[in-house]
This record gives C-alpha cells, sequence and structure tokens, in this order.
DNA sequence: TTTAGCACTCTCAACCCTTAAGTGCTAATA
DNA sequence: TATTAGCACTTAAGGGTTGAGAGTGCTAAA
C-alpha cells in the first residue's frame, strides 16, 4: 500500500468530496477555490498528478478534471467512518418516519424489512434493500401440520424469530389429522434449537440411512418432512428505483439496463449479502470490490439488524460509486440501530 | 362514431401493423411499397389526410410520415381480435415453459402468479403482471389460531381457492389454547362460504351492536378476530422491467422514470386490474384509455385466470402503446387458459 | 519547493449545410 | 369523378467546422 503524505490525503479527500456534491470532474482550481489549501493550482495539479499514478483518481479525458476511482472512495470511506459528519436532524426523520410505520409491524419481521426499504429510499434517494436471515442461521421454533380438504396438509413453520412460512402439500393416500399430529410432534422434539440447514443435513441422512430398510410407511413421513422443511428463507425486498433514476449517474440508458437486470437477479444479490451478513456491523462495498461483475459499478451499503443476539435480517442501501457515503452509512447504521433497538427491547 | 369506408380502414390497418413492426413513422410510400394496394402514393396520403382528421393516426411533425393514436390502435385491436393471426408455435412455447415451470406450484397459486409474470415477459418481453382476487370475491376457508409463546397468537387463515395467509397478534392478557380453539370453531362455523369483504361488514356491525352491551370479553374476542381477519388479499406480481427496457418505446429517460413510479406505485395498478378483474375474458386498454393519468402512455392486456367457475387471479401485460397487441393478447389468452385448465382439471 | 506562464489537448455547444423523407396542393389524366 | 404526377415546401437528422472553455503538463523563475 501506498504511503500518502497528510497534504496529499487532505486533497483526496477534498476532490472525492467534491465529486460525491457535484457531478463533474474535479479540476486543481475548484480544489484551491472551494476548499482553502494555500496553495497555488499548480501545486495541486502535482499532487494530483501523483494521487492518479497511485490509482487513486483518473481522468474522463486529456483535459477534464479528475474523478475518484474506487481505491479514491475507499480512502474517503475509510476516512469518515471514523468521524460521523452528518448534520443529526436526520436522525430525528428516521426516527419518526420508522416509528410510526413500523411500530406496527413488530411481529411480522418479513413485512417490517419490506418497509423499511422504502423509508431507506425515500431518506437516502438510493435503493433500498432488505433480506431476512438464511437458513444458516434461522432456527427451527416449531411446525404445524394441518389436515385440510381430503387430499392436502397445509404445513406451518414457526421460526424462532418470529416468522411465519406455510405451504400446501398434496399427499396422494390421505393422512388422518392424528398421524399429522404424531409427526408434527415428533419433528417439534426432533428439531427444536436447530437451524435449517442442520435439519436438512439430518434429514438427508435419514434418508439414505431408511433406503436400507425400505419401510415405505416411514420413507413416505420422511418425504413428507423434507418437503414440508423446504421453504426459502432468504427473502430479499428492494424499492426505490425510481428514486435512483433521478440521479444524474444513471442518465446512460445502458446504466440503467445494468441496474434493473440486477435487481432482477436477486438471487445474486442474495448470495452477496449473505456473505456479507456474517460481518458484525457496517459494511461498504465499493464498485469492483464487488467480486459478482454485474455490480461493479455500484456500490453497496449493509447492516444487520438483531433481536437480542439473534440476526433477523440484514438492510441496506444500492447506489452508484459517486454516492453520498457519508449520508447513507449513517442511515443505514441508524436504521439498523433502530430495528435493533425496536426488536430488542419490547 | 366515424365510418370507414372498406378501404381507409386496410390503410389504416396497414399503417398500425407498420409502425408496430417498425418503430418508424409510416409514409404514403411505405404504405404503397409494403402492402400492395393498386394506389399511388398520392391516394394514399390523401386516404391518410382523412384518418388523420379522423383521429386515427397522427404526425409527429409536419414531414414525417404518421403514427397511430390510441383510437388508431383500438381500431386495430378491435379488427384483429376476431382473427387470431399469430402463429401457431408460440402456443408450443407457453405450454412448455410454463407446464414446467408451473406444475410443481399448483398449490400455491401466489408463487404460480409470479412465476406466471416471468413466463409472460420472457415470452413477450414486455411487463409480465399477475394478481391474487381481492377480498371481494374470495371466499373465507377456515381459520386456524394457534398459541405460539406465551403472548402470541398466530393466525392461519385458508382461503377457499388455496391461498394461506398468516400473521401473529400480540394478545396482552394470555388466552389459552382452548379459548383459541373455540374462537376458531366460532369462526369457521359462522364465516363459512362468505367473502372477506362480506365478513369484514358482518364483524363490524357486530362490534358496534356489542359496544352497546360493554361486554369487555367478547369485545376483546371481536377485535381479534377483527386483527386476524385483516389481510391484503390483492397481491401484485410483477416482472420484466429489463426486458421492456430494451424496447425502443423506452429509450427516453422521462418515459422509464413514468414506468417506474407506475410500477412502484402498486396500490394504482391495484386498483386498476381490479375493476378490470370483474369483467370475462380477455381485456385490452390502451393509453389513455385508461383513466389513471400516469398510464396513459402504455397499454395494458389481462385476462382472469379460473379455478372452477371461481377466479383466482389475473395475468396480464403491460407493454408501450406501440405494442404487437396480436403477439401480447395471445400469449396472454393462453397463459389464462393454460392456467385455468391446469387449475381446473387436477 | 512552490508558482506563474504557456502551449497543448479535449469536449461541448453552436452553427451551417446538405440530404432525405414526407407532406399538401394543383393541375393533368383515365 | 377519382386518381395520379409533379412540384414547392417543411422538417429532422447527420456531418463538418469553429470557437469557447476547462484543464492539463511542462518549464523556468521565484
Amino acid at each position: 500500500m501506498y504511503k500518502l503524505s497528510e497534504r496529499s490525503k487532505k486533497v483526496l479527500y477534498a476532490v472525492v468530496q467534491s465529486y460525491i456534491n457535484y457531478p463533474d470532474p474535479v479540476g486543481s482550481r475548484i480544489v484551491t477555490k472551494r476548499y482553502s489549501f494555500g496553495l497555488s493550482p499548480a501545486t495541486i495539479r502535482n499532487i494530483m498528478a501523483d494521487l492518479e499514478d497511485m490509482g487513486f483518481l483518473t481522468q474522463p479525458h486529456t483535459s477534464a478534471g479528475r474523478i475518484p476511482t474506487d481505491l479514491g472512495y475507499r480512502f474517503y470511506v475509510d476516512s469518515i467512518s471514523s468521524k460521523g459528519d452528518v448534520s443529526a436532524n436526520i436522525e430525528i426523520e428516521i426516527l419518526h418516519g420508522l416509528y410510526n410505520r413500523l411500530q406496527v409491524l413488530k411481529n411480522n419481521i418479513e413485512l417490517l424489512l419490506s418497509e423499511t426499504t422504502k423509508s431507506l429510499s425515500a431518506l437516502s434517494h438510493y435503493l433500498g434493500v432488505a433480506m431476512s436471515p438464511a437458513p444458516d442461521v434461522t432456527v427451527f421454533g416449531k411446525i404445524n401440520l394441518l389436515k385440510y380438504q381430503s387430499d392436502k396438509v397445509a404445513v406451518v413453520l414457526f421460526t424462532d424469530d418470529g416468522r411465519i412460512k406455510n405451504k400446501t402439500l398434496q399427499v396422494s393416500p390421505e393422512i388422518s389429522q392424528k398421524d399429522l399430529n404424531r409427526i408434527a410432534q415428533y419433528l417439534n422434539s426432533e428439531f427444536a434449537g436447530l437451524t435449517f440447514d442442520e435439519i436438512r443435513m439430518r434429514l438427508l441422512k435419514e434418508i439414505s440411512k431408511d433406503k436400507t430398510k425400505c419401510d415405505t410407511l416411514i420413507s413416505r413421513a420422511l418425504n413428507l418432512c423434507r418437503e414440508a422443511l423446504y421453504f426459502t428463507f432468504n427473502e430479499l425486498f428492494v424499492s426505490g428505483l425510481s428514486e435512483v433514476l433521478e440521479l444524474p449517474d444513471f442518465a446512460d440508458l445502458n446504466k440503467i439496463r445494468e441496474l434493473s437486470k440486477a435487481i432482477e437477479d436477486k438471487h445474486m444479490i442474495i448470495k452477496l449479502l449473505d456473505k456479507l451478513s456474517e460481518t458484525e456491523g457496517l459494511k461498504v462495498i465499493i464498485g469492483s470490490e464487488n467480486t459478482v461483475s454485474s455490480l461493479k459499478d455500484i456500490s453497496l451499503i449493509v447492516s444487520p439488524c438483531k433481536e437480542g443476539d439473534r440476526q433477523v435480517g440484514v438492510v441496506g442501501l444500492i447506489g452508484p460509486t459517486r454516492m453520498n457515503y457519508a449520508k447513507a452509512m449513517y442511515i443505514v447504521e441508524n436504521t439498523a440501530r433502530f430495528i435493533t433497538k425496536m426488536l430488542t427491547e419490547r
């Protein structure tokens, strides 16, 4: 890694700051004018040339000013995260906006997350995203099997964190409610406290073991269980497309197409958030830091939400790399904190 | 209404057809070249001028060809709906694509509808939409109230058409599972066969009657019921944004913004589809025929899906007014028919 | 080490011009 | 009388030129 002199840092910071506020390439004159270094444009020019050599800045073309590279943004983000220089009145907005909307939804985390994305995007003018926890951190709560019409079984699954999942299964030879209750009881005692990844593994083992015995009745029950327990836990919520379309960064049709494809391919975002949600606290991914190539022109800010010390979701923002990181990070952090607080202290 | 000569009709039809295939204003020369009328451009010009006077065509500017107005498209749609001139191999695509994907989802209509939108948009390159039925046509099936943790009640509601809805309620003084069972039993017997609109009305009456008596226990139960039965039934599914962004009609940034706003304001589309879903069969709404002003530049094709003679959803396509109506109508109609068949004959 | 000066580069908007497409009107034609 | 050929007119779009403006890198002076 390069070592930057204190002065270079200040200039780099100023360039990024200016570009974030104003979507025009930043020239040496602007830097001297908007930020009072005691230096002439020529000197700034030299510094900026150095910063370009080091990979922090780049030029759209020879006679334009400079704009930050992803590395430049990274420097910026790393230096603000310790500061926290956003006006505090956003917080009040957040609290008010969220409080009224979400208070009602305490008991429905999925709806709560989905509403949160709206609030996030409204506050930030970026894409609000949220995701409910993956099966490897979702803990089994309770299962109910309800007979429904003659040949159908409704599966109602409670996760430990208060989500309810349901589905209908068709069972070819009828099963009585009594038998269903017994199966449910078995599952409840067997799987209490396990995550769904663990449960799946256990079931898989069970089934392969069972095959040797060839007991059709038990194997039927096992298959039923497997089906009954298969749900998509990772639900992704996104909103605010019309917000980001107002940004100059998405004035280009191709950029919009890329973004809309990225949004539609939820699977990919889920995978990404999944990986990120393992870490604690606020996380910022800038442009090509992202391994997923289709997201290499956008940045992502995420933070997990908790209830007690169980994770109940991830919230975040997606925007252009030229993003108001300070504000966006502030919003994400406080939204996550707010939800955590609300869920924990009830 | 104007009376059109047979010849004028043919010209109008040709103009619309040409413009749909080719997004360029249609001139008199093109008409004579692409469609063999035994007439010279000058004559066609006269006819087209008449058609413009009558409001079927319009000119982007003086020296351009003509493009259809919404009225022009309307004429076109009305004249093809009796014909059906789409190559039949789309049908095979539809059946194959849908069959494999949807067969599994017979028991989950909401997932089925959501998957259907993807298939619709992939086939048509327009926006695929689908909506589950509104509370005024959704019939109560069965309710289960399950005690869950000490102060929570999980409501699991089965609609007549096989949807399952659930939510968690917080109840301040605990209620025993036994009492919950009694309440559920009461609701099941009381509301069997009613639509949710009817149920809400009945409950409202019940509650106002109850107030005079001031029996807190019953009133608590009633409030619980009211909460327990309040769900959003109208679920809207949309997909294929990235498909429509490829169309030349949405090359303009403002058009995209409008569209994305329309998509995000699901409430409005729901209201619209709701109104449309009352009618039988395929319905086409072209541009400003739509009363909702924000949708005045796009067209909408919808058709209800049924199971037996109960409506289980609406499917459709949203696209620019310059839409391949023949193909789109064909796709929507057959998709709806396919789903209806699949659900009915199981 | 910093800065002033200057030549150089590049984009962007404005402008002009030409081309091409298409129109409406009029007068000739079948 | 309906159709058509001919023609003048309109307009958008593409291409080329030009000048302004912004910004740079380099050099030489402070």
